[in-house]
DNA sequence: GTCTATATAGCGATAGAC
DNA sequence: GTCTATCGCTATATAGAC
């Protein structure tokens, strides 16, 4: 199993056969179909499994703490988890066959982006009721920033390309906190 | 060619195979050996001609309207063009192949996302000159308001999901174009 | 349960006639 | 230039021995 998320994650359904999965975890191709039978099968356990792991962890920020100390802290993990090469992946592979395997994007959708959405929209709509931002719809808020966070450092790793630098990288995240901020302010 | 562009862009490069492409346009395997030589070559060419019909016109919008008049406009079209189908499957594609095929995300990401970025860079510069805007960093300006446009109608179409209706599209449209200008207000 | 061996089909690419 | 026919290979999936 954890040879087919690697092999998956990397070449793509198309691109990964059953007898690579079968080598590379040691064992003959029989008994993959034996435990899995038939690769279709196999993939949707595999992508499955990824999209468990693929969200932000709520507990790990502070839901508290005033947004000037919890966004710049939300949008470092957020960025960290997206472009981190797995999750970059399995996003890949997801989209890569959303026509053929619909239900994958429907797995990765939920288990990733939207658990993301649903925490950050709750984070901010706790802090519009304390006063500390003037949101209306935190649902939407949530999506600007998490969108704009994203934006060329995902992309560009998604395309395989030259990651942007890490300097860079931090000063766009606290550009965009701090502008989030500005039109956000009560 | 229109055969390999629609295949590819439709089942991918590993899921696309010239017996499929020859019997779509109607000819004989050996026909397209004879013209693009191999398969690789022909997705090379087929990706480079659909990305060329992917950027955004910078002839279409007013460069010298005022933001407030100007960007609402500029967002209807940027997400009109990221999220029909065909900008939608070349990009699944190019992502999916990314690993395999690292060329295709040069190509898409030059003649897509940047040019883009560097028209609606070049916009926002120019405003900011003229005192319409008070913006820093005319780039990271234009990443954060593209990738919070983007942001769940894109992913979703991504995903092959349900598209978000197109009211709640238009409103969050509006909201975006007026969370930046306050944002970057003089 | 896991293996080796194999059936069957499709792949990319080529040969040679017209 | 385009066709039919085919090569050599690899794919998914199965059969049967241990």
């Amino acid at each position: 199993m954890a040879a087919a998320v690697e092999l998956f994650a990397r070449n793509g359904f198309e691109g990964t056969s059953v007898d690579d999965i079968a080598a590379a975890a040691g064992v003959s191709k029989q008994t993959v179909y034996s435990h899995f039978g038939c690769k279709e099968n196999l993939f949707g356990l595999a992508v499955s499994a990824k999209c468990k792991t693929s969200g932000i962890d709520p507990e790990a920020i502070d839901l508290d703490a005033p947004p000037e100390v919890t966004l710049p802290e939300l949008a470092r993990r957020f960025l960290h988890l997206v472009t981190s090469p797995e999750a970059i992946r399995v996003h890949n592979v997801c989209t890569g066959s959303a026509e053929t395997h619909p239900e994958l994007g429907r797995l990765f959708f939920k288990h990733g982006p939207l658990e993301t959405v649903d925490v950050v929209a709750g984070y901010l709509e706790a802090q519009a009721r304390a006063g500390r931002l003037r949101i209306d719809e935190p649902r939407s808020a949530a999506w600007q920033l998490l969108g704009m966070l994203k934006a060329e450092s995902h992309m560009r790793l998604q395309f395989n390309l030259e990651p942007v630098p890490a300097r860079e990288v931090d000063r766009y995240l606290r550009d965009c906190v701090a502008m989030f901020l500005r039109a956000y302010a009560p």
